[in-house]
DNA sequence: CAAAGTATTATGTACATACATAATACAATA
DNA sequence: TATTGTATTATGTATGTACATAATACTTTG
């Protein structure tokens, strides 16, 4: 007899995940099709389809029309991880959190950027340069360029009072973006900014973001050694 | 007039996005309630909700109960990157991978690995270190531990053929897991086995894994120098 | 007047039904 | 036999209704 009742999604969910991972379902076997559990466990299909939807979102399960849902071969677990803003981020740890801008000019964008976002290199572009401070230790160093085009009143903004990555977060949405993070030896430059030592490992993100099909910002951010981006799955 | 016809809840979901990145519903407002929106676009309100859900969950939108739907005032954007079978990430970009067991033995945890999964000290694991390769070059050093008694099986393995990874993968299903990134200097050992010179930056992604209550494995993986996690949003 | 209780409201979920769509299997045809 | 067409099937989605739940607003009571 069972201990638990299924009568929603997410007990659906729990019972499937429990076949899955008590190895009743193994990867690569097909699962009954959604009729027939929705009959076994005595919920609506609708149910049963909202619970096995959510387990293909998370990597557990495989689906396809007509050929029907098999337990992943290779249960790729996806991690969401969030892209933080990090005056929030810094204060969560209980830190002070301050901001100080290094350069703030307008400019034409480099080959290396506007290949990267695919402008004419002629492009106007803001480049900020700014740093964050936790505790008045150096936290990050950010490396931003803006297409100007793209965010209306960009150059009105002095970046005081809020950060580049705050006010453009709220400010210039956009539809899609691209992240990758690496790890990288610290410049002299980064170095001295960080205050660590020249070669010390840095955590690099890299994100570059649209608004449809027009570009909006490179940036890349250098965290001080130590930093540690963390997640749950 | 409207161009684009919305009888669906992928074009609900458009629209609203629309709405938020033309700034029409600004960060922070509070916009119409599913049975209006409903109404507004000629859909039924569970169309209107599946829309709704799905921008709440990419972080759009914040959503509670009575108090209603809310542009979110912070669009922390969530990227999901998906957690990669080593074989395969090599061998998505071409390359022939190979895997090289440097040390297999079963010892109690030490204090680090015990102390990280809420184990006593004395608890029988299994430690395996290897080494994956792409066309021949070092890709990444893997140092695991694994709790044989959450793991059926594993003794009898020799992942000659298969990798630790990927072996537990499909054979240790884990319910829940912690994942950190960060970036690490090589030492003297990883240096030598990633044909890096001492103090590069390394990419390491530290994972523990557990089934329910019970701690499975915990794992560092260090990547060689070059290294980038890719994902987009 | 403060605390406790109650009504209201927007989202969350369940269900039955219906039809759409993609992928497969099978039959018909050149 | 290869190809084309057709039936079948499992998932995907839309709808209307109903009730659950959490959070707020309001009212009653001590």
């Amino acid at each position: 007899m069972k201990v638990t009742e299924i009568n929603s999604w997410q007990s659906v969910k729990a019972e499937v995940m429990r076949r899955i991972v008590e190895r009743i379902w193994l990867p690569g076997d097909l699962v009954p099709n959604e009729v027939d559990l929705a009959e076994e466990f005595g919920v609506a299909r609708a149910t049963v389809n909202r619970a096995m939807r959510d387990l293909a979102d998370a990597g557990l399960l495989e689906r396809r029309r007509k050929a029907g849902t098999r337990v992943a071969l290779n249960p790729t677990r996806k991690a969401t991880l969030e892209i933080p803003i990090t005056r929030l981020e810094v204060e969560q740890r209980g830190w002070i959190w301050r901001h100080a801008i290094l350069e703030r000019e307008e400019s034409v964008a480099p080959v290396v950027v506007a290949s990267r976002l695919g402008l004419p290199v002629d492009t106007p572009m803001l480049h900020v340069r700014s740093l964050h401070y936790a505790n008045s230790h150096p936290f990050l160093y950010e490396d931003r360029w803006v297409n100007i085009s793209a965010v209306k009143g960009i150059c009105d903004v002095s970046f005081q009072t809020i950060d580049a990555n705050e006010w453009l977060v709220q400010n210039a949405t956009f539809t899609r973006g691209d992240i990758s993070f690496s790890a990288a030896n610290a410049t002299a430059q980064e170095a001295e900014l960080l205050e660590a030592s020249v070669g010390a490992a840095i955590f690099v993100i890299d994100r570059t973001t649209w608004n449809g099909d027009i570009p909006v910002t490179v940036v890349r951010l250098a965290y001080a050694p130590g930093y540690r981006m963390h997640t749950e799955i």
